[in-house]
DNA sequence: GGGATACTTCGCCATATGGCAAACCAACAA
DNA sequence: TTGTTGGTTTGCCATATGGCGAAGTATCCC
């Protein structure tokens, strides 16, 4: 059973952690440098620079250099997909409660109908 | 800087693995048993329910003992929590787009006028 | 009771993750 | 050219994760 979505995995490994979500919501706003984004955290720059690799890793965010400055930006497609597995799953899950709720219904009528 | 969302990051790792994501993707189409859950997988029980228990411990589901074997069932709540969260930050990355497109429509506009 | 079934716990292992400090490199800025 | 800034590499550590097999417990069925 080898894993068919080894980006889809990446992706909810690297928004579980909190730094990383901030992150992403920083770039929601726009392009920002590694020590603008670090800015707000008390950990050190290389630990940081681990979390913004593997947001990179991960497709959610794309960087390029420029000077001695490294440039971050949002990749919003693979934020996408994970939002589409989700929904996806949410909308199976709710269409199966509707059938469930019909069904009830289609019980109730058939059990008035009897008396 | 404490961590104000253990529950959405839970969630996030509980989904980053394929076997847990195939288990949600499961019991979106209702309930089903452990070993009924573990079937589909290679992997040995001990692993297996370990996924379980990151799965409970997420939120994203919720087991019962009915003799002995355990129901495991979704809890949509936890699915909807993650899902508002990248669809709130889509939402803003969108909103932010569409300002920079109004934006360069402006200067657009005003070029012409300087013309 | 006694066997089969369905977990459950235990102990172990390899790898990954998230943190640190120290030293290093590259590019401005004076 | 020399210092400062911004990032990078390196090496280290503690804990968490995902896997295993062996043994244990609790039901259920005969």
């Amino acid at each position: 059973m080898a894993n068919q979505q080894p980006q889809l995995d990446r992706a909810f490994a690297a928004l579980s952690d909190p730094t990383r979500r901030a992150v992403v919501a920083r770039l929601c706003l726009g392009e920002a440098s590694v020590s603008e984004l670090a800015a707000p955290f008390r950990i050190g720059l290389p630990t940081f620079l681990k979390h913004i690799r593997v947001l990179e890793d991960s497709g959610l965010l794309e960087t390029r250099k420029a000077g001695r400055v490294r440039v971050c930006a949002l990749r919003p497609e693979a934020l996408r997909q994970t939002d589409r597995w989700l929904s996806e799953h949410l909308r199976i899950w709710a269409a199966r409660l509707d059938r469930m709720e019909a069904y009830i219904e289609r019980r109730k009528q058939e059990t008035r109908h009897d008396e």
